[in-house]
DNA sequence: AAGATACGTCAACATGGCTGACATATCTCG
DNA sequence: CGAGATATGTCAGCCATGTTGACGTATCTT
């Protein structure tokens, strides 16, 4: 295995140690900046006595209204029996209502109700505070390359799910 | 607040609603970013029965070697008990070593053993991997860009320490 | 009518956080 | 020197959120 620990660059350190610490450096900003965004929230949460599991089902129902839990299931990457409970719990609270697929009638299709979507956006009013904070600081050229690094960072099989988010439900 | 983006502007479209869409892009990417990212490790782990919060630690013993256990805590912000039980399971494998510290004899310097910085190692490059293959394709002005709205993202609080990965200790 | 699909649910278990309460060794400072 | 602060470890129990496996029902497709 090539030698690739090489702290504090000595005169001619090789392009393979500038490599390594500019990968380091994405591994840690990536944890420090998604675990810091994600603690922006959690307050806001516990007051609801509700978890980041609940976010994120908040999160995708809000942004595609009308999502299938199927679809959801594909999202999220957990089992149904997780999100089961979750959506049982969002029920419950009030935050979710389901209807029967118009053309489908096994599917059930997800929508917040008026408490959920207000719940959603006082969480997402933190989440655009400091992203945006970020964004303005950065400035729009470094925001395009955010974007295109982290695409790059899903894999193929996941980006036209990620891209058909922005799109609306036909 | 500047209007950082317009993307094709659609005509007529509101500058609030672009804002919310361009947070809301931020947002997802920064989730299946991480997410896969971290995803990618797991069945190397897996093989060890190791869990993630084995790898936090690993990773910065490995970037930082003689850290101690306060700042390890620091870095990972969780409780001392919780982080004793993943030391206490990295050591039991002689995957880490601790010494006492030459100046104060009340901390312990945490090191990786050679089998240790090998898992790392091994660990590390499913990142460099994926990391890289997203910079090369994003190209070196999105690299940097990447790297500023992260850093944007971390408060100002723990910025320091962040950076101060970067170097090597005294 | 048969099989595939979408969804739900019961039960048991693993991981990795948390709080609270203490113990020990060592350092610092008046 | 002695008192208090600090760095670390540890016991015990709890919670959130993921997992596997096994079934059940309604509905769609062919």
């Amino acid at each position: 295995m090539a030698d690739i620990s090489r702290p504090s660059a000595s005169p001619g350190a090789s392009p393979l140690f500038l490599r390594e610490d500019e990968i380091r450096r994405g591994v840690e900003l990536l944890y420090f900046g998604y675990t810091r965004l994600t603690n922006a929230i959690d307050q806001e949460l516990a007051k609801q006595g509700l978890g980041r599991a609940h976010h994120r089902a908040l999160y995708f129902i809000a942004r595609q209204p009308d999502l299938t839990v199927g679809e959801l299931l594909r999202l999220l990457a957990i089992t149904k029996q997780s999100l089961g409970r979750v959506l049982k719990e969002l029920h419950d609270r009030d935050l979710v209502v389901t209807k029967t697929g118009p053309l489908d009638r096994r599917q059930k299709l997800l929508r917040l109700t008026d408490a959920g979507a207000a719940l959603e956006a006082e969480l997402f009013a933190q989440l655009r505070e400091r992203l945006s904070a970020a964004y303005v600081t950065a400035g729009q050229e470094s925001v395009t390359g955010f974007w295109h690094v982290l695409e790059g960072l899903v894999p193929e099989s996941d980006r036209q799910m990620v891209f058909d988010l922005r799109k609306d439900k036909t």
